[in-house]
DNA sequence: TGCGAATATTCGAGAAATCGAATATTCTAA
DNA sequence: TTAGAATATTCGATTTCTCGAATATTCGCA
């Protein structure tokens, strides 16, 4: 019981412990996109995006829809983004303690340091 | 550069995946305790949580302090527990929509139930 | 000193994840 | 109905993860 929800969170986080998986549900932030529209944001061979986004339907991360050719992808819940985005908050607060990043962030411009932390 | 930064969250993620590392960070949650307890309540192999604890050290997620014999882990982070209780919104969210477990969760006893989705 | 407790590391085997190539499926439009 | 576009699946090779067993390290105390 406790320990099914933990391999069920471990799941989770395993299906989202990809580059390009995060890229992908990064994509599907601000909506439905198709798979190939996915595909050539990202610059990956075809195949290789669609098992990916079979491993994101699976667990259930990602909701897919037909229409005539094309499947459009979106995210089936809304609170994995409030997760990423809490991620971004940790992250930024880890890169803080990075004594030898600090330089660099503080060095750069802030418009592209806020972009280079989405 | 923005697929340096994926890759590290994915690496967060990835140390993440698995079920008792889960437990391991959920143990911390409340302060640090040492690994001899942490081994007692998980109830596992002395060898096998110590490697779990490399994994989670290797991605500066936990910290280490000696003390005479023992180790005391802590959580590096607390962000990272914000992350974990989004992520419980985010299963909560995602249970309720399954409909075949809905029974089963509006059967049992809240207080269990709580409990189970800790 | 040296024994025992607590923790970490190394090693090898088995399981799981990842990729591109090849192939299958499903749809549109000619 | 057939060609081609969009997507999915299968396959096999390679890499990575995970575990327990064995061993190493470090520390306190007799």
């Amino acid at each position: 019981m406790q320990s099914m929800l933990r391999e069920y969170k471990a799941s989770i986080f395993q299906a989202l412990a990809h580059p390009t998986r995060i890229a992908i549900v990064e994509a599907l932030r601000d909506g439905e996109i198709s798979a190939r529209t996915i595909q050539e944001r990202l610059g990956i061979e075809q195949a290789n995006l669609s098992q990916h986004l079979a491993i994101l339907r699976s667990r259930q991360i990602v909701a897919n829809r037909k229409e005539g050719n094309q499947v459009f992808y979106s995210l089936r819940n809304k609170a994995l983004v409030k997760v990423l985005d809490m991620m971004r908050r940790y992250f930024q607060a880890h890169l803080a303690e990075e004594v030898q990043m600090l330089g660099e962030i503080e060095a750069e411009d802030p418009a592209r340091r806020k972009e280079r932390l989405d």
